[in-house]
DNA sequence: GTGAAAGCGCTAACAT
DNA sequence: ATGTTAGCGCTTTCAC
């Protein structure tokens, strides 16, 4: 592997001529920059990136902390934010917390120790409600929930709004008994209150309210129980697109039929909503616009580790398909 | 942020005393690692893993490059590669090449610069055809595709057996009019070939055979023309999951009906193909056998790199379900 | 404009 | 068993 030496002795000038070229710095004749250019060619040197790292305590390389990029969302956020990252020449470490703090902590700590620029996260509940506690000293924005205890750049969807608005959807286009499947994490409690509040507003009450994990089987299993034990519910509002897949197979598997008997929302319109019979109503998260965000913002932070915290509020949007469309009465 | 040296000066020893400790290095009396030790506790000291990478020339980190990580069977293996790297103590790269030679390319350039332990490819078309040609120097193991010009650790499935048993099963169940959708990316090539190898021992003819994208509109679109042109198509033969969920949206857009007006079977079990109804005859790969021994290969090749190399073919799984069962004659 | 030299934080010879 | 020392490859003063 050749070094900044080799180019060095190559081009006839001294290593530090050498890295003034290769870091666009002033004061560099035109002569000399393309001798050493021309050796970096010849040589086909490529700079030592952790040398660099370590001298220069700045690097290319970005953590990404998501709960589970099985999830579609976190798929779609991740593809997205790595796309971003290789535009401006930043590599990305995946990094899988599970929902779990001590995750969550030990990630957060070893994107430290390797010295990434900045960390792009969605925090776990826990590190939500308090988020000074985690004592992180490096560029990060967060996205998908909200944080307490500290100011930090933060890029949200309008959960409370968006679930407000589906919930209301359904309300309008007749059903009465709607049941709610939510899931256990921050953006799982306040498109309950969304939820919550559109029913609320013309006096109805779910039969039933279930707060599980953010897992197909999960939803299935919730779905089960709801319709078994509040069999006039005529509508479920899950939480997220895996709850919501849960939820469909058990309707499914009971024979019900969607949206006649029983009506079907839930988040993020990924591949296979349209590939059901009938196709699902969701909110759609707008995931490029978050990772393009997130990375803009991690951006900024690292050009100007002082600049006041932002917060983005992105919003959902309400795609009607098939299986929620009018009830006969 | 602490470094060795104050860890050093707490525990009242040299540095090269508590980089032993922390190396776990054998010489160093009980006395003196337990002082270390609680130095290290009440700093709350982590070694800089850059400085380390840099002067060791080894690291913890990995290097993964997926075409496209939303390509759902590339989620679930970039999951499970986390998973186990996470388990041995590793963080991993993310890397989408997008079938590109030359973003793959630059991204294995780019893990050479970053110092990781081992990369982990399914390299495109022309890196598979060359592999020399990429002139790689560092632990890599290759899974998905196999590749010519180099011998490398390769861990694959058996695509032409598992495309063999597929095209196999829709012919024993009385489908005669077998169209195939391909996608030119290695396995796809392999997979027709299995396909064609069916269908030739029985003398069938396939009115169709198209080679495109791996992508739901590429599917969509191949689907639509072989329906259109080809009428009496009786069964489609899908390469992968996205080229599947393509095809089937053309089909149920013309009206028709699986599996009594046409059969349709694919690749690779995900969360959609018992969502449909009816749910997807499919092959299984198994990803996480495919993760694990991919990280397993690697560790092993970090520590010998002059172990010869090793080829692994994994089965797939042939999964039967509703989209490909026996035709009324 | 360019070079010499220090040093980022660590590991690994080499001393003792 | 422990300390001293020399770098890993680079950036960045500081001279000239």
């Amino acid at each position: 592997m050749n070094s900044i030496k080799d180019v060095a002795q190559k081009a006839g000038v001294s290593i530090s001529t050498v890295s003034r070229v290769l870091s666009n710095k002033p004061y560099v004749s035109d002569d000399v920059r393309d001798r050493v250019l021309q050796a970096v060619q010849e040589l086909d040197y490529r700079p030592n990136q952790v040398a660099r790292s370590l001298r220069a305590r700045q690097s290319t390389s970005l953590g990404l902390i998501v709960s589970d990029v099985c999830n579609p969302f976190f798929t779609d956020v991740s593809r997205a934010v790595e796309d971003c990252a290789y535009e401006k020449g930043y590599s990305v470490f995946l990094c899988n917390s599970d929902e779990n703090e001590k995750k969550e902590r030990f990630y957060l700590q070893e994107m430290i120790d390797k010295n990434v620029a900045g960390v792009i996260l969605s925090p776990t509940q826990k590190a939500s409600e308090n988020f000074a506690g985690l004592n992180v000293n490096l560029p990060i924005v967060v996205y998908d929930r909200s944080v307490k205890g500290m100011e930090v750049d933060t890029i949200l969807i309008d959960n409370r709004d968006s679930a407000f608005q589906l919930a209301n959807h359904l309300i309008e286009n007749g059903y009465k008994q709607i049941s709610g499947i939510f899931c256990n994490v921050p953006t799982g409690y306040e498109r309950r209150a969304g939820f919550e509040k559109a029913m609320a507003k013309v006096g109805l009450q779910a039969p039933q309210i279930i707060m599980t994990q953010t897992r197909i089987e999960a939803g299935y299993a919730a779905a089960k129980k709801i319709l078994e034990q509040s069999p006039l519910t005529d509508a479920i509002f899950t939480s997220d697109n895996l709850v919501l897949a849960g939820a469909m197979q058990a309707v499914n598997e009971l024979g019900l039929k969607i949206p006649d008997e029983i009506g079907l929302v839930g988040y993020d319109d990924v591949a296979w909503m349209t590939l059901v019979h009938p196709s699902m109503t969701i909110i759609r998260q707008p995931t490029d616009q978050i990772a393009r965000m997130a990375v803009d913002l991690i951006m900024q932070r690292i050009e100007n580790p002082k600049r006041p915290p932002l917060q983005v509020v992105l919003k959902g949007q309400l795609i009607v398909r098939g299986s929620s469309i009018r009830r006969v009465e």
